[in-house]
RNA sequence: GCGGACGUGGCGAAAUUGGUAGACGCGCCAGCCUUAGGAGCUGGUCCUUCACGGGGUCCCGGUUCGAGUCCGGGCGUUCGCACCA
């Protein structure tokens, strides 16, 4: 229903358009006309736009949902307009703890509650008005998804990247279950907060340390945000040194030790292993028994915060030595908490002189400390009243045949040294640990394994997936260290698929972080019931174009999706091992200058802005308000600024003519705006590239003028990424029947953007003086002249003038 | 502690390679129109000064004809990693 345009007489004001009207109109005809469809099979141009699915949570949308989605939503319509077939998925990330949680907390059942949920973030979406192709819908957590998430799993499991072993793994004591290292975040359990406990389980790992040189290398050919491949190289920590051997005196056993200071073995005056080490029980002398028990089981205790946190070091001595193979002497083996078996070897060599946690332990327990490097033109026989590491300007000192080695050359030359003589080699060592993915609760796919008494582990077999999770009404996790399934002996109890013979079923579900990592996969082929991803979908359409989502996901999803896509490549079901080309990420809104919080109660509610102002000047607001990969500060007033220019544009539109000419002015002024405004939508500078239409408005208006049709026509096509309803609306009003989507994106004329004189800055001694207009190509002396000319200029030119600074289309400086 | 990013009006923020600081918007002020206005339109709005000028991008110093931008030092905010050997 287009409004009544006679009704209004042309000296009221403009009256505001109706987004109530309009936005669910454009809506429909979308759906109708399936304009956010794409030729899935034939398109030529294809591109993937895809934003980070979200949890659908039973609050709804948060406001940072849709200022992600918006901005991914502008870029897949900027592509479309560019001439792209673009296709625009959407999912649920609808397994995991989260939702499991929540429906704890409402005493409701995941499995009743979720599909609600995602009805409502649905509707949400739909108002919001984005390009979705809602075909391709995905749920983590239906069967026909999982039952693919569980052939993942097979995948890596074939692939020798899977595998059960007993560790000592983080536990969260609310939660109660499981986490991932990526979960854990100071100790602590990242969802709950709760200080998470060590624990020895049995648990599924996925081998992604053998991945980690590649992931790491990779990282180079990728149009990523820095920030983002910051962080990755930070969790991969690809640290070079030396893994190291030291014989224990008087025995078989050689302890190994990882370093990267391996020039510094001259200063190596003990031993210490961590208190968890295989190693420990072997080399402790009998009179140091009970001493040594007594700290592993107070280490055992502690929970990981306190493990992990720095504080006073304590630690014991086993009673054993071992033998420096630089220099022969006998140093003691001690035992501390402030050594990590999870990290390189789980023992170290230590160098007080050196290392400042050594040197703090030495100090505490009285051990020797060596001066084995120092600056350079310091007194070497000084004392150490500290640990001197400074790695970049040391020489060696006390260092046998390396003294006078600069330190960078010495770690190279010492490890030859030591390798020759057989007591160590140059390794890589990384931070970054293989992925626990077994998780002790229900709301997951359950992990395709089957546990036969004759055949071992046992997969389960391709053709018997989905292993559906059964609806149990007693999902509630518990302390026991299992899932709820192992409850349920009817579930568990299943046939071995290899003998026959009665057998049982893995309990544990997988990580939620398993079901996002493919996901990407699936939708192009969602729908296809007998392959996770079809083979023609996936050549055309991946890997990803664009991906665009919260940086808070930069070392969990994004590297495990990574991960599990070179191990989908090498497995030979894609040809391509990284999924994302271009990542970027969005940044934080607050409100107010303040964090939204619950607590707070400062939440924005969508609905109810997209209800009063609506969904156009909502998205738009949100992309205006800041820089996008920086996010902004919501101020609760600032959306009726951008609402006033919509309703501008309407009346603009409304009352535009089509007779005589438009104003030359106006379209130097509009192919100006045309370059920078696809300029900065193509790098996601939203808020400059909607001030430029603003701006371009404001001088489509000035004075009382009314714009030409060619003037406003394609500003319509311009903003329509950004307020999509609004912009259908004026394109139908100004005479065309199909979608201004299928009317491509505006061209600039590079000629237009020259003008034949301009503003020429005159500066004397560096401040501005004053302006003079000039021809285009003035040359050096045109411009002084025209600068002398000027009585304002002129009068500052107090003598001669000694030097002339001269550039072009910019500024002329003269100094007197 | 290590590493990254950032610091600009009353507020959110703009500013190619160093080249008119504050675009665009909010708010505020004035005017117009209105029975009215939390509507619309027009103009103004960094500080100081009657004016001419002068000062101004966290602080100090440097390079340069010229610095928000580059360099050195400091302060502050924020993010990532953190007893990682």
């Amino acid at each position: 229903m287009t409004p009544d345009i006679d009704a209004r007489p042309s000296d009221t004001p403009p009256a505001p358009y109706d987004p109530a009207t309009i936005e669910p109109r454009w809506q429909q005809r979308w759906a109708e006309r399936a304009t956010n469809q794409p030729d899935m099979d034939g398109a030529r141009r294809p591109f993937y736009a895809l934003m980070m699915f979200p949890y659908p949570s039973a609050e709804g949308l948060h406001v940072g949902n849709l200022f992600a989605f918006t901005g991914s939503d502008i870029s897949a319509r900027f592509h479309r307009l560019l001439g792209h077939d673009v296709f625009q998925p959407f999912g649920y990330d609808a397994f995991g703890i989260h939702s499991e949680n929540y429906a704890l907390k409402m005493g409701a059942h995941p499995m009743e509650l979720t599909p609600k949920n995602v009805l409502n973030f649905q509707r949400q979406v739909e108002r919001a008005g984005f390009m979705v192709d809602w075909r391709s819908k995905v749920d983590t957590s239906r069967p026909d998804y999982y039952k693919w998430t569980q052939w993942v799993f097979l995948q890596l499991y074939k692939q020798g990247l899977a595998y059960k072993k007993a560790a000592a793994v983080n536990w969260c004591p609310t939660d109660k279950t499981v986490l991932a290292n990526e979960q854990v975040e100071g100790g602590r359990c990242e969802r709950c907060g709760t200080p998470v406990e060590q624990r020895f389980l049995e648990q599924w790992f996925f081998r992604i340390s053998a991945y980690a040189e590649r992931l790491l290398n990779n990282l180079d050919t990728l149009d990523w945000s820095n920030i983002t491949k910051h962080a990755q190289r930070n969790w991969i920590g690809r640290s070079e040194g030396a893994e190291l051997q030291f014989r224990v005196d008087g025995a078989e056993e050689t302890v190994r030790v990882f370093t990267t200071r391996a020039d510094t073995i001259y200063g190596a005056t003990y031993l210490v292993l961590a208190p968890e080490h295989p190693l420990v029980d072997q080399v402790t002398t009998p009179g140091q028994r009970d001493a040594v028990r007594a700290y592993q089981e107070s280490t055992g205790r502690q929970d990981l915060v306190s493990r992990k946190s720095v504080k006073e070091k304590t630690g014991v001595f086993t009673g054993a030595s071992a033998i420096n193979p630089a220099t022969g002497a006998r140093i003691p083996i001690w035992i501390a908490d402030y050594v990590l078996m999870e990290y390189g070897t789980g023992a170290i060599m230590a160098v007080p002189g050196h290392d400042e946690r050594d040197f703090e332990f030495a100090g505490v327990f009285g051990l020797p400390i060596t001066r084995v490097v120092a600056a350079a033109g310091s007194d070497a026989s000084e004392p150490l009243d500290t640990a001197f590491t400074d790695d970049a300007d040391g020489y060696l000192v006390n260092s046998g045949a390396f003294d006078g080695m600069s330190v960078a050359e010495a770690k190279g030359r010492v490890t030859a040294w030591l390798a020759e003589g057989g007591h160590g080699k140059a390794v890589v060592n990384f931070r970054l640990h293989d992925w626990c993915i077994s998780r002790q609760r229900y709301w997951g796919p359950p992990i395709p394994i089957i546990y036969c008494d004759d055949c071992g582990t046992v997969p389960v077999p391709e053709s018997q997936l989905p292993v559906e999770l059964p609806f149990i009404p007693d999902f509630k996790p518990d302390d026991s260290g299992v899932s709820p399934l192992a409850r349920h002996e009817e579930w568990y109890r299943v046939p071995c698929p290899t003998c026959g013979k009665s057998a049982r079923r893995e309990t544990d579900v997988s990580d939620t972080f398993l079901d996002s990592a493919w996901y990407f996969l699936r939708y192009p082929s969602a729908g296809h019931e007998d392959v996770p991803f079809d083979g023609e979908r996936t050549k055309k359409w991946l890997p990803v174009n664009s991906y665009i989502g919260g940086n808070e996901h930069a070392v969990l999803h994004l590297l495990y999706s990574r991960f599990v896509t070179m191990v989908l490549h090498d497995g030979g079901h894609i040809p391509f091992e990284e999924p994302f080309t271009r990542f970027r990420a969005h940044g934080m809104i607050i409100r107010e200058g303040a964090k939204m919080s619950k607590s707070k109660g400062n939440v924005i509610n969508p609905d109810s802005y997209m209800e009063q102002w609506g969904a156009d000047a909502f998205r738009m607001y949100l992309m205006f308000l800041g820089p996008y990969e920086e996010g902004g500060d919501f101020q609760d007033k600032g959306i009726v600024g951008v609402r006033r220019f919509l309703d501008r544009l309407w009346a603009t539109v409304r009352d535009a003519t089509s007779e005589g000419a438009p104003d030359p002015d106006v379209m130097r002024k509009l192919h100006r705006t045309i370059k920078k405004t696809g300029e900065d939508s193509a790098r996601l500078g939203y808020n400059t590239a909607i001030a430029a239409m603003m701006e371009y408005m404001n001088a489509m208006r000035r004075g009382d003028r009314v714009a030409h049709r060619d003037e406003v026509l394609p500003l319509v096509q311009m903003i329509a990424p950004y307020a999509p309803h609004l912009a259908e609306e004026c394109w139908e009003t100004l005479g065309h029947t199909t979608s201004v989507f299928d009317g491509g994106w505006p061209t600039f004329d590079p000629a237009m953007l020259v003008d034949d004189s301009y503003e020429l800055v005159v500066q004397v001694n560096g401040k501005v003086r004053g302006k003079v207009q000039v021809a285009m190509d003035a040359t050096q002396d045109a411009a002084v002249a025209a600068a002398l000319t000027d009585a304002g200029i002129a009068k500052f030119i107090t003598g001669e003038i000694r030097k002339v600074i001269f550039v072009p289309k910019r500024l002329l400086n003269l100094v007197v």
